[in-house]
DNA sequence: CTTATTGCAAAGCGTTTGCAAGCAC
DNA sequence: GTGCTTGCAAACGCTTTGCAATAAG
């Protein structure tokens, strides 16, 4: 569960450094729970005494996506939602349009469906995303 | 029904007005095949002489979705992308990151296994979109 | 010393909105 | 006429970028 030595290395092959912004949004991202965007991140890092620019986080968080650290999941409006990759499985989303709440859940039978699917297509899948836009339980009772 | 009655009585319903613009923005649709976004239609709209502003565009798509003319599909690199929904049955996509070229399919046996989840978390669906991204046969070959 | 990195502010991009002029009914 | 609609331009929210100052190796 080195995510410090993987993340140096992927720098170390780019020729990039390993910073202080870079050490304190790493820590960050380990300190996340769930799903996280942008600015979210830049906020939990502020609460701990962190004060990067807007554009430090917008320019190192394709390093750690790159890096297998994290991974982009969905796009809710208008914003790009990550969340950690080296301990999360693949799952997908239930997303509540009343309350916004996401459940994730995880079903095998769909994951291998999919694969056949690309088969059928000739297609080599890299990444996919299946979200599921609808009534939660509690707010479908309040309706 | 067609699409021009079931728009003019979703108008009707709303107190809203059938305009010239909104015929074009009707026409330009009925012209349209596949995907397309807001500049696109208005593209296509300008080659027919038509002149709209962004602006129109912007407020009018709601309604046509709303009426169930269109359907809101894909938001690929922070566009929201539209299909006409009169003669498209439900499919899902298959995104080549190598060419862009979007691949349609349907899999009855996937929307089972989908609704099945839903039923076990107690999620009412509204809608769903499935998007698997990777390379198509062809670009994989190239590779 | 050399190259990468940062913050700031400004620019970009798709989209939305306020407003006054212009149609639909 | 009375509202709904339109175009224009300005505002928006998220993200990206140019630039000069700063830090890393």
């Amino acid at each position: 569960m080195d995510q410090t030595d993987r993340f140096r290395s992927y720098l170390k092959e780019h020729g990039l450094t390993f910073t202080a912004a870079r050490r304190a949004i790493l820590g960050g991202i380990a300190a996340s729970t769930g799903h996280f965007d942008a600015d979210q991140l830049r906020d939990q890092l502020r609460k701990k005494g962190e004060r990067l620019s807007a554009a430090t986080i917008y320019r190192t968080l394709p390093l750690f996506v790159q890096s297998g650290i994290i991974k982009e999941t969905l796009r809710a409006r208008g914003r790009s939602r990550y969340e950690r990759a080296w301990d999360s499985e693949h799952h997908d989303h239930l997303e509540c349009v009343a309350c916004g709440r996401i459940i994730e859940f995880k079903d095998d039978a769909l994951e291998t469906l999919q694969d056949k699917v690309c088969r059928k297509h000739g297609f080599t899948p890299v990444e996919h995303r299946l979200g599921i836009r609808g009534y939660c339980a509690s707010c479908r009772g309040k309706r």
